[in-house]
Order: C-alpha cells, then sequence, then structure tokens
DNA sequence: GAATCAAATTAGACAGAGTCTAAAGGTTGG
DNA sequence: CCAACCTTTAGACTCTGTCTAATTTGATTC
C-alpha cells in the first residue's frame, strides 16, 4: 500500500534509474518538480527546494535540471519568450497555454493526430512535435 | 513591372497600411525584415537596421518590434528558450526546428490538420495553434 | 517661417534568466 | 589515509529585453 510515490527515498530510486546519483540537492529538486506534477519555472524550483533547508543553491538547479533534461527525466516546455519551464511528464502529450494568466494544461497526445506534414529534409529525423494551443478567455 | 516588393517606398505604404507612421528607423526594420523574409532575432535586426546608417537605437528596435507585433505586421516564434524570433509571414504556418542548427523553417498550414483536440475550458476562445516539428539530422 | 504640441527616438540604467569559474566539499576505491 | 573524482557553491558575468527621463522630430496652425 502506498501512500506516496513522491517520497525522498522512492525519488532517489528513480534518479538512479536514470543514471544520476541521488544527492540531497537533487533530490530535493526532483520533489520539488514531481510532487506538484506540474510546469514550474527554475526560479520556482529553487524557491521550493530550498523549503525545508537552505541549501540548493541557483547554479546547481539549472546545472541539475539540465542534467535532469539530458537524463530524460523531465521535459522542457517553451512557451513564453522570458522563461522555460519543467515538465515531470515525459509521455507524449502537447500543451494548452492561457496567455492572460500564463497557465498550461496538459493535453493527452494519444487522441491528437496531424495530417498533411510535409515529408523531412533528406538525411532528417523527426526528434518530436510540439503542439501549443494558445487560448484566452472571451472577452466581456 | 516591379523590380523589388521591398523598395523602402513600398514599405511605406504598408506601414501605412497598418495604421503605423512610416518613420526612417521603422522602414529600416521593416526592411531588415521583410527583405531577406524570415526569422531574424532582434539582435540581427539591430545589427541589419543599422547596416547602411547607424541611426537606430536597441529600444527603438523593441518598441518598433512590439509595434508590429501589435499592429499584426510580423508573428513571433518561440522555439529557443533564449530568444525570440520574427517572422515576415503572417498566414497561417507551422515551423521545422532544427535543434543541431537552430535553423527554422516554415510549413504551409493548408494542408495541415490536427484532430482530437478536447473542448476548451467553458468561456476560452483559441488565439492559435502553433506546431513546431524539432528535427535532427541522422547520426552518423 | 515661427510657435506649439504630440509622437518618436534615444542613451543608459535597470531587471531577470541563465552560464561560467575557481574554490571548496563530499564520496569512493585503493 | 590518500588520491582522484564528482558535486556544489558564491558570485561575477552575459544576454535579452524593459524602463525612464530627456531630447529630437514632425505635423499643425497661425
Amino acid at each position: 500500500m502506498v501512500r506516496n510515490k513522491h517520497t525522498r527515498d522512492n525519488l532517489a530510486e528513480v534518479l538512479r534509474g536514470h543514471d544520476i546519483s541521488p544527492t540531497h540537492q537533487r533530490i530535493e529538486i526532483a520533489h520539488a518538480i514531481f510532487s506538484r506534477g506540474g510546469h514550474l519555472s527554475a526560479h520556482q524550483i529553487l524557491t521550493l527546494a530550498n523549503d525545508r533547508a537552505a541549501e540548493t543553491s541557483k547554479a546547481t538547479v539549472y546545472n541539475t535540471l539540465n542534467l535532469f533534461l539530458e537524463k530524460q527525466l523531465i521535459r522542457e516546455v517553451i512557451v513564453d519568450p522570458s522563461k522555460v519551464f519543467y515538465d515531470p511528464n515525459t509521455t507524449p502529450h502537447h500543451h494548452f497555454y492561457n496567455v492572460d494568466t500564463g497557465a498550461l494544461t496538459d493535453i493527452d497526445a494519444r487522441d491528437i493526430r496531424v495530417t498533411g506534414l510535409p515529408r523531412l529534409p533528406r538525411g532528417m529525423v523527426t526528434e518530436g512535435v510540439d503542439i501549443i494551443v494558445r487560448i484566452r478567455s472571451t472577452p466581456a
């Protein structure tokens, strides 16, 4: 009976599974990202990681996020020119982006089909397809 | 018989057509963007605009690009976390993004069809759908 | 043309995200 | 314990973009 998938012990295992030695700081950062399940900026992650004890520096947050990206533990979502969001959901999915509030919402990619894309240039392969649906509330 | 669609005189007309008073600087900026037909960063535009005569400041480039955006003369393309690209093509289209080189290529949106998108939350409208196909060259 | 007033431009200070560096701390194996 | 290596760190630095206050430009009216 699992009470919490994101205990620090479990996270250490996850990190090891991705070839990442689980240090204190990395576990705190993973905890910040995974326990909320959603779309945080580097700055938010820095704040959360230092919530229980101030032991993680800005440099480490950036180092670690880039490491997590490399090891495919998280994904990057680029919708706002001034900020990158980090996404713990690495299953194929896309995003609604509320241009008024900045809120990001996942769209499961299972049902999505894109047709009519041109053939790729020779010697090129697709690494991924990102769809961002920009939405806003109807004006009064 | 038109030799060049992007003479400075023609551009002045285009600007007026979008409710923008055509100043020297604005014409130089428009010229930089339109005469190359694609995907420049603010920094590149600043350099190009000062090519023939150094008369355009950084502040004006940013002011002007934002004005052009508002007046729908150009579009923004957000693919690179560290930089916004400005796109003179305002017809519906999407992009190939070469993650190795950073090169952007247009994909005409006419033939593209996306199915399976979930219904929008109440009171929301779609402002636009951006599709970015990330590509890279096959490893040797 | 001169006077006036709004719009546009500007240099440079500023802000925020992210990188880099050199030093220090911690692990691990022998 | 030692050596080699990996990780973290403070803080300086870079880069993109914004802001401000002052000046320049340009159009309008007399």
